[in-house]
This record gives structure tokens, sequence and C-alpha cells, in this order.
DNA sequence: CGATCAGTTGAGAATGGTCAAATTCGGTGG
DNA sequence: CCACCGAATTTGACCATTCTCAACTGATCG
């Protein structure tokens, strides 16, 4: 079992996978791929894209305004599936890039499809996983609308921290962190200075500290409340399945 | 081909489906329900709902927060297939409501999974709707997160005529819309008030209006210069299947 | 004919943005 | 090891978009 990619891991831990489904998804791990960081794995706009299954390193999706403003849409960390959507879209409508340095493999559009076709399960366990990356979309355009700065902030840290520890690299007291701060500007609608304000209101309230590649969480219960944040959303209950 | 469901129409008019996939959809359109306006069709926390397909009428997919604010994230419009996301994962996170009185079909998780394991290519086709949907998830996102009001609104205007025009109901010089301004305030992340001073702004611009039920473009070239609207992410390619 | 709900408008406040300038920090070449 | 460079962070002063609160209108409904 040492030899499972960090995909089938997250998967197994929801959904009971057949020798049929392993090997498929062990398909799905032969491309091994290097990117450096800041390097774009798929650009808005490209076509016949493929997709990749992260196993080191972050990215982050993100689309670009006519006026150059950014929005980063979500971020990807080890054990997460990207770019799902730039296959099934013969062209891609966001551009992903990596964050830091990445170790990843790439899935061709002819692996997904014959999973569809040969591996119902192991089809309705990844679009189990594409609709856990729309729920944090979902909550992620909650947090835009309707969340002032700091709450926002808090938010998007706890995820983080939830979705971390899910791979095993973070705990409640924080993890290694490589955003600038202009990332946290453009993922929550906010500008990089009014990001360092809420950042140092945040470290002053003794609730969180975001330094040096790394977040700290002092008060991981008084974030949870500060945000009002209910991890319902990353359903952890695992897809339907018969 | 009169006896297809609106599903069955939009999906068609990308995919080929064949005889098996069409009987299968013709079992999703079984369970006829009439929706009064105001009702929940899913509420959050609900575990094993159901999903539905649209064939008449609008609703609206919204989350609540600890506060009492409501953050609409969709609208959905005949053809739209809704609440796959409460079928995957047991529990719904988020609520579905009848903006007006609706009809629509209600779908069994079974006969989704069902579909999945008889007819892939259904199933791909119904990831692709479903992709198209998180798509428009996105898009309103970024939206949120780096908009002007006015802009943010003339966008959600030309989405909303973009899917309307798909489905037949309407065109370039507006639609019929029952939305209430309290509806565009939650949906675009800003204050009942204020939506109507950026609806007399556009007015005044000779841009468009929003009265008494209905939406009326009078300059469709200027909304879109204004919003910076590329009708891309709503790919009007069709999935990529084999 | 109240009651209620959607829409409209004004005045003042506040959250977050803009602009500008330091300061810190991690490298990199000498 | 040290000087230096560019990127990231930090802070202040001022500004503007959007919110809040409050009042009023008009339509609809029982």
């Amino acid at each position: 079992m040492n030899q499972l990619s960090p995909l089938a891991r997250k998967l197994s831990a929801f959904v009971a996978l057949s020798q049929d489904d392993l090997a498929t998804l062990a398909r799905f791990d032969q491309r091994r791929r290097t990117i450096l960081a800041g390097r774009q794995m798929i650009h808005e706009g490209q076509r016949n894209a493929s997709a990749f299954i992260l196993s080191e390193g972050w990215a982050c999706a993100y689309k670009i305004l006519r006026d150059g403003e950014r929005q980063i849409v979500d971020f990807q960390v080890p054990g997460d599936f990207l770019g799902l959507r730039s296959v099934l879209f013969r062209t891609s409508d966001h551009t992903i890039e990596a964050v830091t340095r990445i170790e990843a493999s790439e899935v061709l559009a002819s692996d997904i499809l014959d999973a569809f076709s040969n591996t119902p399960r192991l089809a309705t366990a990844v679009l189990w996983a594409a609709s856990r990356d729309e729920a944090m979309v979902v909550e992620h355009l909650v947090n835009l609308g309707r969340r002032a700065a700091d709450v926002r902030m808090a938010h998007f840290i706890l995820e983080l921290a939830a979705r971390l520890e899910l791979v095993g690299m973070g705990a409640r007291d924080g993890f290694v962190c490589p955003l600038t701060q202009y990332h946290l500007a453009d993922a929550l609608g906010l500008t990089a200075v009014h990001v360092n304000r809420v950042l140092r209101q945040l470290r002053e309230a003794g609730l969180m500290t975001f330094q040096k590649g790394r977040v700290t969480i002092h008060d991981f219960e008084g974030l949870v409340e500060l945000a009002g944040f209910d991890i319902g959303y990353l359903d952890q209950d695992g897809p339907l399945l018969r």
C-alpha cells in the first residue's frame, strides 16, 4: 500500500476502491513531472490541457481581468486533483500556476475518459472529489460576498489548516505556508496593504501569526469563533457509493 | 423528439446521446413536481436530498451565515440541473429555494448512480453540465472579488441574458426576470440600497433598465464594454467525448 | 383600508483602497 | 564575511466606495 499515490490515499480514505479502480488510478500516476515555482501548468485559453495530480508543492488557480487585476479562485495542495474542468472543457477558462516547485503526475484527457467508461465506481469517486472542490469554491464565494476582511482571513486560514491536516501537513497549531501577502490579497479580494493590516490585527488579538513562510495559530477556538467556521462543507463523510 | 426533457435538449445540443442514454435520461423525468414560490427544495444540512431538473420557473441556491446574512451562490433557470452536489454529499451544504412557482422533475440519488454505472457517456455529459455550473460559480467569485458594484451588476445581467438566450427565454434586448433587488443584493454581495443606486446609475447611463419583472437592455455593446464580459467561460463547445 | 413588501432617496459613517515611503529579508556576487 | 539588490512586508495619511440608518412612496393583498 506504500505505492498508493496521494490521490489514491485521499480517495481510499472515503471509498473502498477495487483492484480495477486502483489499477486505473495507478495509470494516472505514470507521467511524473517537476514544475518550477512560478511556471504555468495550464493557462487560460489553452486547448486540450491535461489534468494533474499534485504530490508535492502548492499551486493556485486564477483568472486575470481586463485591467490586469487577478482573482485567485483556489489553491491546490498535495493530494489535490487539478484541471479537471480544463479537460472536460476543450479550452481552459482559468490559469493554474505553481506557487512552489511542484511534483505532479500529468493525467491525459484520455485516461480520465477511459476511467469513466471502465471504472464507474472510480468515476463517481473522482466526481465526488470534484464536488468537494466545488464546495470549497462556493464557500470561498460566500467569504468574498458577505464577510468582513478579518473574518474572511480567519476563515481562509482555517480552511487551509483543515485541508492540510487531512494530508498530514499541518495541525491545529499551524502549518508551513509558501504564500505571500499578495497571494492572500488576490484570493481574498483585498489589497496587499489591507491584508497586511488585517494580519497585524489578528496577530495583536493573539489569534494567529503569518510570518516567514509559516502560519502559527495561537488560539484555534478564538479563530473558529471569529470566522464562524463550520467544517461541514468539506464533507468528511465521503461520497455516496453503493 | 418533442418528448425530450429540457435537460435532454440542452445536453443534446452538445453531445450525441445514444438511445440508451436517452432512455436513462427519460427515467430522470418521471417524477414531476410543482413547487410553490418561496418553498425550499433542498435545505442546508438535509440528508439524502434528491436532485431536480428544472423545466419551468427560477430557483436560487444560497447559504445563510451565522449573523443571518445570505449569500446567493447561483440562480437556476429552466433546463438547469440542480442539487447534484447534495446527492454526492450525503448532507447538503446549501439551500435551494424556489424563486417562482416551479415545475421540475425529481431525480433520485439511485437514478444518478445507476446512470454512472450503466451509461458512462451520459455520466460524462452530466459531469460536463456540472462543470459548466462550476465555471459560472467561479466567474461569480471573480465578480465578487475584483469588480466594482456597477461592473459586477452589468456582468451578472449579461450572464443571465446569455443563459436565458440558450434556452429561448430571452435575447440581447432583455428578458423577463422575477428577481427582486434583494435577490440581486444577496447574489452580488451588496446591500439592497446600493443595488438600487447602481441600477439607477445604469439606467441613467442608458445601458439597461431593471423594472417590474423585466430587464431591458438598451445598449448591449455598452454593457459588454462596461462589464468586460467574455462569454468564453460558458463553454459553448460542449464536452469532450469520444 | 391597514398591513406588508419592494423600491427609492438622503445624510453621515466606516471599511477598505490608493499613494508613497520605509524597513526587513533572503539571496548573490565579490 | 560583507555589500548590495530586489522582493516582500510594514506603516502613515488621505480618499472613495459602499454601508447604515432612516424616512417616504407605491403597489398588492386580504
